[in-house]
RNA sequence: GCCCGCUUAGCUCAGUUGGCCAGAGCAGCUGUCUUGUAAACAGCAGGUCAUCGGUUCGAAUCCGAUAGCGGGCUCCA
């Protein structure tokens, strides 16, 4: 009866009578939810066999955390289900920050009734329901869901390769599983199909988490399928973390540049111009002007040519390009003149390539390097235009540099150098790489141009210089453009959002399809490689994120306004003048606020403007030849000497450091 | 493009179940005050309630369409 087994508990041995469950193993530890079981994470009603390795599991480890909020999706579920009997259920996967459940239903959900449910989610909480795990066959799990439509199709899909985001954490690749739901009495309360695991009881869920919102998803993520009503909700071991994750998207909507682009008046998006659309204001077109100028700069010094391309051409050159085929829908309808389509320009490769074919070029050239600021308008579809990270209309810093085969390695090396400089530069130290290839699914295959050995050896290329980079390097199957593969920069802003910036492209394609040929040292005519790059990528993308990731308190050598004079009383405002042209002498972008406001308001207006030195002088600042420095913060320095005060300002903005 | 929601003055928002000339704060303008580190005081001006159509004796309020915005989904060369 008490026959005995070995387990391994942590990495020390441990002796166990036989049937010894992972609750009992962890029983004096209240915040285990799940045990690792020889590296599979298992139910704590998991029995022990013998020979295994275990460990306990908390909420404070990611998978923990995320079986935590899997189970908060099927309590959501089972409350959506007592509410709404017609309720069919979709899928309910944890994801990050939290969870969602897609159901089925008549009518979308309001607001309302979130809140009526999030009260529902409390009390089935409260009232301790623990979760039972039940084996299934494939018949007897259709007989008990028959009502369940969406479910019957995942139990069709079992094992398969789990093509709907979050459908693997329903049906597994093994077994099929119930897990039940019973209440204080045993009763089963409610049951879903599920591959687990799960958290012991409700309890466990406390008070970490809240609904946040509904919205419709398609099902198993096509826009062909009917689309379901999907509740997000979020949710955490403590209330605690609850609070700070709040908190956190508190201050990503104090961050947000639109909001920002208003209040410190840097750029519109009018209605009458159209959606997507952005004019920027004197003071965004300042922060515009001065990325401009250091990209340009940037780009000389680094060899490339600075050339200019129209933002219209004939539909012809994108045939060429190969463009029109796979992107005309994103692209503005033709416009018929002179018996010719012209297009607006969605991309500015194809006209770099003509600059390049436009006379015979030495392999004594390469690699040549081409530069613009390339406006283009992409036709984005109407539901995802969003604030300055997705327009209609946008700038990139694109260039393309024409290489040998052999050059690649080296100038992608060199572009690699290049935007991890310029990152670094506008504050955003912090990023990783993505390696985005061509897609493996056959299927998808024909979204990509080129032969199996052609992106073979151009992914290639890219992996070993980023890797060689000693950046980290996360790979993206499928992302590649149509063209090619691509590193792209992913930058971390000040508050932890990744954001694509930077992009550095792989294309062998576009030379064959122009037809581009340099004379190689032995006479030959041979096909140069080229590799497209973006360094801000989208300047007003660039523009967006720089906003927030300072949350719209720029460095000064970025800053709109990088210093203002306020005057005690208007008696001081001609030697702050004098100042000021001093500083205006010395490159400063400065003013002197001479309105009517008191000194106290005129410190509140220019505070909440960001702008980074407050200069104050009164009849002790004017008696000593000097300036009162206020920043900010509301730190001050008083009574700086004018040429200290000027030296200050300049040195701060020529290291473009922040204040 | 799809689903849901929103749209009142330059900005942020009030406007009870449809009922006299639609309100506030900030910003703006005009005065008075001459002032030392986040809002002096007073006055003035500013809105065809997104647009168009409908219901009604009467619409900011109810219905429909369109546009724009927001949150998601799909997409993102």
């Amino acid at each position: 009866m008490s026959a005995q087994v070995t387990v391994s508990v942590s990495g020390s041995p441990r002796e166990l009578a036989a049937g010894t469950t992972a609750a009992d193993l962890f029983a004096d530890d209240r915040a285990v939810i799940v045990a690792r079981v020889d590296g599979e994470l298992r139910d704590l009603t998991h029995e022990l066999t013998g020979g295994e390795e275990v460990e306990p599991v908390t909420a404070a480890d990611p998978e923990g955390l995320a079986v935590l909020r899997h189970s908060t999706a099927h309590v959501l579920a089972q409350a959506v289900q007592a509410t709404f009997k017609d309720a069919r259920l979709g899928i309910g996967p944890p994801i990050k920050d939290g969870f969602y459940y897609d159901f089925d239903v008549e009518t979308p959900f309001t607001p309302d009734d979130l809140k009526a449910l999030d009260k529902a989610m409390q009390r089935l909480i409260k009232d301790g329901q623990t979760f039972r795990r039940r084996v299934v066959t494939d018949d007897e799990a259709r007989a008990e869901l028959a009502a369940e439509p969406y479910k019957l199709e995942l139990i069709g899909l079992k094992g398969g390769n789990g093509d709907a985001e979050g459908a693997d954490v329903e049906v597994g690749a093994g077994e099929l599983t119930i897990y039940d739901n019973l209440n204080r009495k045993g009763e089963v309360a409610w049951k879903d199909l599920c591959r687990g695991p799960h958290v012991p009881t409700t309890k466990m869920i406390g008070n970490g988490f809240q609904l946040m919102r509904s919205a419709a998803a398609y099902w198993r993520g096509s826009e062909k399928n009917p689309q379901l009503q999907r509740i997000y909700g979020t949710a955490w071991a403590t209330k605690d973390e609850l609070k700070a994750y709040l908190d956190r998207l508190a201050e990503a909507e104090r961050r947000d540049h639109r909001k920002l682009g208003t209040e410190l008046d840097l750029f519109s998006f009018p209605d009458e111009i159209g959606s997507g659309l952005v004019v920027f204001h004197p003071k965004g077109g300042v922060i515009k002007r001065v990325m401009e100028d250091y990209v340009r700069n940037r780009h000389i010094e680094e060899g490339f040519q600075y050339v200019g391309t129209p933002h219209i051409t004939k539909g012809g050159l994108f045939e060429t390009s190969g463009h029109l085929p796979y992107y005309a829908d994103t692209m503005f309808p033709p416009m018929q003149l002179e018996n010719s389509e012209y297009y607006l320009k969605a991309m500015n490769c194809p006209m770099h390539n003509l600059i390049f074919r436009s006379r015979g070029r030495s392999y004594r050239e390469l690699p040549l390097r081409l530069f613009e600021f390339g406006s283009v308008y992409r036709y984005e579809k109407s539901g995802v235009v969003h604030g300055l990270t997705r327009v209609r209309g946008l700038t990139q810093d694109d260039s393309h540099s024409y290489v040998t085969p052999e050059q690649a390695p080296d100038e992608i090396r060199h572009l690699l150098k290049f935007v991890t400089g310029l990152l670094s530069d506008f504050g955003l130290d912090d990023y990783y790489l993505e390696l985005s290839t061509r897609s493996d699914d056959p299927a998808k295959k024909d979204k990509f141009v080129g032969s199996d050995e052609d992106w073979a050896k151009a992914t290639e290329v890219l992996r070993t210089v980023a890797e060689e980079s000693g950046a980290q390097l996360v790979p993206d199957p499928g992302g590649a453009a149509f063209y090619g593969p691509k590193i792209s920069v992913q930058a971390k802003d000040a508050i932890g959002r990744t954001w694509q910036m930077s992009t550095i492209q792989y294309d062998f394609n576009q030379p064959k399809g122009f037809g581009l040929e340099f004379a190689a040292a032995d006479g030959t005519r041979q096909q140069p490689v080229m590799i497209h790059s973006a360094k801000f990528g989208s300047l007003e993308r660039f523009f967006g994120v720089l906003v927030e990731h300072y949350a719209g308190a720029f460095p000064p050598w970025l800053a709109p306004v990088q210093a203002v004079g306020i005057p005690v009383t208007d008696d001081h405002v001609p030697y702050l003048n004098d100042v000021a042209g001093k500083l205006r002498a010395a490159g400063v972008r400065v003013e002197v606020d001479d309105s009517d406001d008191r000194m106290p308001k005129k410190i509140r207006t220019h505070t909440k403007q960001k702008v980074p030195f407050m200069l104050i002088v009164g009849d002790d600042d004017v008696a000593k030849g000097a300036v009162s420095f206020r920043f900010r913060d509301g730190s001050q320095d008083n009574g700086v000497p004018i040429d200290d005060a000027i030296e200050r300002i300049t040195e701060a903005i020529r290291t473009r450091a922040q204040v």
